[in-house]
Parts: C-alpha cells; sequence; structure tokens
DNA sequence: TCTGGCACTCTTCTCCTCTGAGTGCCAAGT
DNA sequence: ACTTGGCACTCAGAGGAGAAGAGTGCCAGA
C-alpha cells in the first residue's frame, strides 16, 4: 500500500510540520531532506498519502498537514525514541535525588516534566491499590473525634477524621490500634477489605461500635477514595503553543481531576508509554492536544501514571524519551526511600 | 480638585467599561447614567479627569478607559461591596458544609471562588504558624527511618521522614514521643522552639543524638517550609479575560509558589480586604491584572489568606463581596471542625 | 459654568488588487 | 511503470484606498 518512500515521505512531513508549525509543500520537502527525487514525484506521494487519511491540506493552495492517523502511524511505525542526553539525565536525577518527602518527589516531578517537554506535565500520586500498609496511627484530637492516619510503604499518608459520636475511653483506641497494626502491618491494601472482614468480630462488645466506624472509614478512604490526586504543572506552555481549538476548553479540561485520570490512561506495564493523539483523547476539549504517558512505580509494577499534554503537533520521540525517562527516575527514587 | 459630578463620571466610566469592555465616550456617558448635564459638560470633566491621571484614551479619537489610579480611586471611594445574594449565600454555606478534611476544604473553596467570581482563586493553606500543636507522632517505618507528624488544631497534617543513620529501639522512640506530646500539646506553633530549647538536655544521654535530630527536623518543617502552601484553580477563566498582557506571563507568574506569596500579601486582620491593581502588584509578568484578597481564619484570628485574581477591569464591588463572604464562611468551617 | 455647533483626528471596516506558494495534470523521458 | 519538467489554476494573505463613524477639543453664546 505505502512503499517505503510514501513512508520516508509522512515522516519527513511529520518532522517539518512540527518544526515550522506551518504546513509543508513538495518543494520544501525535496530541499531539507534528500529524497532522491524531484517535487513532482514527491507530490505524486502526497496525493496518495492524502487520499489514505495520513495527511491533509488546510486550504487548496497551501502545503500538507499530517492528520491524526498520521501522527499515528508516525508514533508506531517511523520514529523511534530519543534518548535524553547525558546532561539531562544528570539534570533529572540531581534533581529528584534532592526530595525529602513524597509530596516533594510528585511537585519536583512536574515541575521537572514540564521543563524538559516545554509542555504541560501531568502526574498522578502513588495509587493506593499497589501499595501495602506501613503503619496505622489512631489519634484522637477531641472528645469524640479522632484522626485516622495509613502511612503507606510508597510514603503516602492518608488521613481522615472520624466522628464518633460517643466518648471512647483511651484504652479502647489503644487496643483497636494495635489490632490494626498487627493485622494489617505488610498487607496490601487491595487485600484490606478482606482482612478486616471479620475484624468487628475479634473486639471486645463494648469496643464494636467504635471499631465498626474506624474501619468504615479505613475502608472508605483506602479503597474507593484517592485513587484520583493528580497534579498537573507547566500550564503556562499551553500558552505558548497556538493551538486551533481554544485554550479556554484545555484548561477547563485540565481542571477537571475526572478528565485528567482518564487522560492518563488505565494503569499497565511500567515500561510501556501510552500516546493518546488528537480526537483518540476521551474528552472533547482536548481534541487538538495528544498526551504521552507511562506508568512508573517502584519496582517493576507501576503505581501510578504520569504524562505530559501538549498539541498533536508535538516532538513525539523527545517527549516519549523525556517521559520514559523522568519516569524511570521517579520509580528509581520511590523504590530507594 | 475633584467636585461631585466629576467623580460620578469616574464611577460611570468604571462601571461601563467593566461591562462593555470597551472605551466609553461622552456620549454613551450621558446616555447610560443621567447625569443631568449633556455631553460636552461630560467631555470638560473628562479632560480634567485626564490630566489628573484618572482616565486615559487608548487613542486620539477613542473613548477613555480608566488607569490604574482610577480604578483605585473607584475601589476607595466610589464603591461599595455588593453583598452576595440569598441564594448565593446558600449555596455557599451548603457546598463547604460538605467537605470532610481539610484538604476538602481548600479545594472546595477553591473551585466556589473561581465559580462565583469568574476568575482566578488562590487560597493558602492555613498556616502553622497561628496553629497549635494537637498530637505529635513518631512512627518507625523502616531501619534507620522514621516518620514524623504533626497535627494541628486546624487540622493540618505535617509529615517528615527522618534519617537517623543509626539503629534506634524502639523503647527510645517511645520515649521521645512522650516528651514531646507531653511538652508541646496545645503549644502555639511559634512557641515551638522556645518550649524545645532545652529538651535535648531532658534526655538520656544514649537518646540524645535521636533527639537532636528530630529536633531539628521538627523545628525546620514547622518553622521555614509550608507557610507557602498554595494552591490555585478557575485558571481557564484566565483565557476568557484577554488580557492586553501575554496570558503566558500569567500563567507563569502563578506557577510560582513565591509569586503567589506576595500577590496574597501579609496576613492581617481578617475583616479586611486588600485590593491590588495593576502596577500595584509586585510581579512583572502580573502588571494588567488586580487582586482582591483577605485573610480567614477560625475566630477572629486569620491564619491564612484567599483571594482572586484577575484583569484590572473587574467588577469590584462584586468580587470583593464574594471574597469577603468566602473568607467568612470558610472561617466557621475551620472553627467548627 | 454649561451648552450646542463644528471641524478635526483616528481607528476600523470593506473592497480591491496583486503576489506567491503550492497544487494537479499532462505529455515526454527513462 | 515510474519519474520528471512544464504549465495553468487556485486561493490565502498582504497591502492600499476609501468611506464610515465615533469621539474629541475648542469656541462662542446663553
Amino acid at each position: 500500500m505505502l512503499d517505503d518512500r510514501k513512508l520516508a515521505v509522512l515522516r519527513a512531513i511529520v518532522e517539518d510540520y512540527v518544526s515550522t508549525h506551518e504546513p509543508v509543500g513538495s518543494k520544501a520537502l525535496v530541499d531539507r531532506h534528500n529524497l532522491g527525487v524531484s517535487p513532482a514525484t514527491i507530490r505524486n506521494d502526497m496525493a496518495v498519502l492524502e487520499e489514505q487519511g495520513y495527511i491533509a491540506q488546510p486550504h487548496t493552495s497551501a502545503g500538507r498537514v499530517p492528520t491524526d492517523k498520521g501522527y499515528r502511524l508516525f508514533v508506531d511505525r517511523l520514529s523511534t525514541i530519543k534518548p535524553l542526553s547525558a546532561a539531562e539525565r544528570r539534570a533529572i536525577e540531581t534533581f529528584l535525588a534532592n526530595a525529602y518527602d513524597l509530596d516533594d518527589v510528585v511537585s519536583r516531578t512536574v515541575r521537572l516534566l514540564a521543563q524538559l517537554t516545554r509542555q504541560v506535565a501531568v502526574v498522578q500520586y502513588p495509587s493506593l491499590t499497589r501499595s501495602s500498609v506501613r503503619h496505622v496511627e489512631l489519634v484522637p484530637i477531641a472528645t469524640q473525634r479522632l484522626l485516622l492516619v495509613v502511612i503507606t510503604n510508597t510514603g503516602r499518608v492518608e488521613q481522615r477524621a472520624i466522628e464518633t459520636h460517643e466518648d471512647v475511653p483511651d484504652e479502647a483506641i489503644a487496643h483497636l490500634r494495635a489490632l490494626l497494626n498487627a493485622r494489617l502491618d505488610g498487607c496490601w491494601l487491595t487485600d484490606v477489605p478482606d482482612v478486616l472482614a471479620d475484624l468487628t468480630e475479634q473486639v471486645p462488645v463494648g469496643e464494636r461500635p467504635l471499631a465498626a466506624t474506624v474501619l468504615s472509614v479505613l475502608l472508605e478512604s483506602l479503597v474507593e477514595k484517592h485513587e484520583e490526586k493528580i497534579i498537573i504543572g507547566g500550564a503556562a506552555n499551553l500558552a505558548r503553543a497556538d493551538l486551533s481549538q481554544s485554550l479556554r476548553d484545555v484548561l477547563e479540561a485540565l481542571e477537571e481531576q475526572v478528565v485528567l485520570m482518564r487522560l492518563l490512561g488505565e494503569a499497565g506495564d511500567p515500561s510501556s508509554l501510552t500516546v493518546r493523539i488528537g480526537t483518540e483523547n476521551p474528552h472533547e476539549g482536548l481534541r487538538t492536544t495528544s498526551v504521552v504517558a507511562t506508568g512508573y512505580g517502584a519496582g517493576d509494577q507501576a503505581v501510578a501514571r504520569l504524562g505530559v499534554l501538549g498539541p498533536t503537533r508535538m516532538d513525539y520521540p523527545g517527549t516519549m524519551g523525556a517521559v520514559r525517562a523522568v519516569a524511570r527516575y521517579v520509580g528509581q527514587i520511590l523504590a530507594g526511600s
């Protein structure tokens, strides 16, 4: 269907358009790449590529611009991920190594990604479902009011206030705390519901109302909530990117956690990159943007995702390289801490 | 210098310009406000106002536009803060009342402010300096690694990891934890350094290295860090606001915590509103924006600040009303929780 | 001190033309 | 069967002229 030269032409069009931001014509193409044929030949190839939907012209007498389908082919078959320079690697390493807690790691990561790719960076907090419990703390902070704190092996700390509706003796709290820690230490968060299923029966009758309350809050906060904590950075880069779509739509989309979640996609193998191009995105407001995302985590299992968002006309090889490299380093940091 | 009518003219110019976004001329002014005089008279007044620097014309044959100085006079002497409608009040109340922890309160507040004012909302987390300690927790999470958690009366939880560089027996940790809690419970954070000044001497010699390490981290995290945690929302509203300055500059400024801090200004009496107009702002990139900010807190002392940022051409009375109302309700929520 | 009249200044809109990049197609060459 | 040079054609964008319109400043009179 598409011989080698046509593919080379498509690649050249994508590369030129990405760097110049202007529709690229047949003459410019032969000038900048040594394709060994004349502009007329290129024109024929272009006509075929257009017919197949890989490129399009904004208007009759203009050059060609890649379509989403064209970018897709480029990403899938015509490009290789560009590794970072040694200097960039070193910069990443030192920048991330100085982080002192999870919040700091995440916020540094988001800034780093934004700076490296000159696009909008999106980082999801390490998910709880892939973590295990390191410690559970139960602290009275007022009469009838407890604070439940759960610390995970990814360094994340979850906190929830609990209303007890009745006074609770300190011993009951201490007892429950000890019980929870004994049961949950090292336990995968996904297993927590099972492990705690019969816990209410294990406590003295007098403490059961307390145990039930604490338990429901614990399960709720761990399992249901807080999959979704995501932060973004580098929004200013959007202003530079003159999207054909209104910038407002994009900014609006980025403020909705739900959209961001779907944007990053399903957690999967951390070594694979997901690229969503233009209309492949699950959200109306992001029709003219692309997302490059991947999982990251301590060890070989992804605990969360991160990525960048930019105009469909982006430097895919470079962006993919940066995203992959950052994800790896963050994984190392998390594993080491 | 400026008689009543000239002030009325200035007020009318500000109001019209804010609502139409177009330079306002003498004729339009007499049409829309019943000033009781002819356009020619207004023109004379305008000439005086311009000479004094309250208004300016974009070009010779255009209407007048308020200058920063003009807005300043308007805010100081010509406008009254517009109270919210009953429906708006109710909406605020129910929206904030459903929050279940501090993070949630803050994130709801920021969304609320952005929606209410249709501008960019900026909310600072309740500052630690005005809070008191409710509980200190010290948890071993690995060998040679502790987690320090401080819970304050504003519901904020601070966490820091501590490297001990040597193995520490559990009893030493328990001892130190008990000591810290005994000393610090209810203590104002600003007093913490004084209270802990001689703590190292109070522990057995063997535990002193541990105590010293924990102490330095504690002081550092409480006193120095984390004044600055600020979140923003409604950035999409900027796109609608066509600022004369490049949107990019504004977005960039909003990503720097330091700039945001200075933007909100010094904490002061929570009942007073700070308005910074255009060039009064401490940052280059925000020359065409104004900030309306105020303190908020549980009780009568401000523990942090919140506000909104928008184009200098904003509805000051309405914005000020919304900011004040939201600050009050948030204060109530914090006090009640 | 206010007012109506008037000349003047600019921006903005529209219409027009011109230019140039880029195309599609065709007939000839390899 | 593919490639190439030539050529006519299309169309966006730049640039300019002209008209319209909004708004001003100033002045003389009430």
